[in-house]
DNA sequence: TTCTACTTGCAATTGAGTTGCAAAAGCATT
DNA sequence: AATGCTTTTGCAACTCAATTGCAAGTAGAA
């Protein structure tokens, strides 16, 4: 299978066998384009880049899913609804996501705010918590610039 | 319009005229019921209710915006991907849901952890923050116990 | 009662995400 | 490098929350 030339190259295939998954052209792109990307993307921004060979959208989904099983990426929904996924370098392998996320209502893009790990949470006796998710949502410095424009 | 003759219905119709909205059948159905119920609603829990007195589903969604719109409600949008709205007497008139919820997997109830306020979050310089909102998901007490046997 | 702006119901649409299935590909073995 | 088994892919169809446009209906002020 084609693959691009990538600095991550060594690293996704690596990484994916140490999980246990096949080398995949769509495992190795998606996990490539998160190790890339400084933020967590959507479904639909992996689409959209030049390089993703035109996977099947639902190549994508599953991919997405894989990784997420194996705890390779995390994953955030956000308050527009949509599903991202983020992977960190420094992370790997046993990436937690265990931080706040900020989604900006303008461009769409979310950051991880890894310097905010989320607070302890009270909750009643008997309930069972298996994870937590923050969003904080606003303007990204670039679109809160030209917001004021 | 005809209307059932709950505990909270003075209250609405007081809510919803120091607002400014007019008083409508599913306005104050709708804020008659987040009143009532303990916890959050969905859209589809709005509608699902025997005193929905069949509105319509978009008028419910439309009068949930408009009470989101005023301040009178809250909502958070779930790691399921619904949204539900919610309204505390005690919150009331500025309920400002800064706190986060709890969303049963199993039953998905969603619960308000009122006693865990939302904590300060560190932000890169320049970014405006709107809001932002916690949900913390696994099994509520009743579900838990379930899951056991 | 009348007028007007706002609200409602209905039908159609959008868009994220999922499912079933036959064809294709990964990979361990020979 | 061929075999065979299992997983993955692509395609089409589908589900479901949420939104939009518009004509008919209604709340509230004059």
């Amino acid at each position: 299978m084609k693959r691009g030339n990538s600095s991550h190259d060594a690293e996704t295939a690596e990484l994916l066998r140490r999980v246990g998954l096949r080398l995949t052209g769509s495992r190795r792109y998606v996990l490539e384009a998160l190790l890339q990307s400084g933020h967590p993307l959507s479904h639909q921004e992996l689409l959209g880049r030049r390089d993703s060979l035109r996977f099947d959208r639902v190549t994508i989904y599953r991919a997405l899913l894989a990784l997420k099983r194996k705890g390779l990426v995390h994953d955030v929904k956000g308050t527009d609804g949509i599903r991202r996924f983020g992977a960190h370098p420094t992370d790997l392998p046993h990436c937690p996501g265990n931080h706040a996320h900020f989604l900006c209502r303008r461009c769409g893009r979310m950051f991880c705010l890894t310097e905010s790990p989320l607070p302890w949470v009270e909750v009643p006796a008997g309930t069972t918590v298996e994870g937590k998710q923050m969003v904080v949502y606003g303007l990204c410095p670039q679109c809160a610039r030209r917001e004021n424009d």
